[in-house]
DNA sequence: CCCCTATCAGGAATGATTCTTATTTAAGGA
DNA sequence: TCCTTAAATAAGAATCATTCCTGATAGGGG
């Protein structure tokens, strides 16, 4: 029993994450898979998703207006949100201070995540800030 | 015209979300001010959530199982999220680095937000490591 | 070749959040 | 104090991302 058996399906969806720059939801990559496999269900996407992500092969950036962002790219990186048109970028982290944040005296920590939040440059040109 | 109105309701949420030390769910917002204010909505909780958090007054932790976390402490902090329970706790971050965080190339910034995810000391005890 | 189990599609169900509508209430001026 | 107006509210309906359920298919070990 035990490991997951080779899925086609589950390996198109990490290899996408992989390929790709930027941080899908479940829709998109959806969206994207279908045109290789026509009969693709949400729900494997989904199913995916999560599994790949309890695995560590990917991981979560979070929700942002209400969807799950995912991300194959597992170098330590932070992410940038904008507010007003929900674009998720990759920030580079200062090496420093990284590792102190890596274990506390709370429990187990496994992940570290540094999301911030504002305006991108592109709505910054258009919109009085809000 | 122009800024709110005074806002019973409104004010105690704000109040309420000051004095605790959690990280509320809109849903137990509204289990504790019922017992105040046996008649206040579940949506009135919702709208002002969002309003004060809007307006900076407090500030989102996030979606941790489904549902979105506030929090009225507006100091500088981060987040330990536990996998298991879903439990949040208040992480002390380190002065240092924080600032270099504040600003990038990438837009404006109006917020940082450190996340920690793994197990809780909690957690640990019970459970092997999943 | 036969089970056992994982995977999958399709569709129904769930549940947090938002929206709509009618009603109430605060705030400022007459 | 009374009136006017717009914000605030309650109640319930609606939305929509995500999960769950069911039946079908197929892979791998024995």
């Amino acid at each position: 029993m035990g490991a997951a058996r080779k899925s086609v399906k589950r390996d198109a969806i990490l290899a996408l994450l992989r390929d790709v720059h930027c941080h899908p939801t479940a829709e998109w990559v959806h969206g994207e898979l279908r045109k290789t496999y026509p009969n693709l269900s949400l729900g494997t996407v989904y199913r995916n998703l999560r599994l790949l992500a309890d695995r560590g092969l990917i991981r979560s950036v979070g929700v942002v207006d209400g969807q799950e962002r995912f991300d194959g790219n597992l170098a330590a990186h932070g992410h940038f949100i904008c507010k007003n048109c929900g674009a998720v970028l990759d920030v580079e982290l200062p090496r420093e201070g990284l590792e102190s944040l890596a274990d506390g005296p709370h429990g187990h920590v496994t992940g570290v995540e540094i999301r911030m939040t504002g305006l991108c440059r592109t709505c910054l040109d258009k919109d009085i800030q809000p």
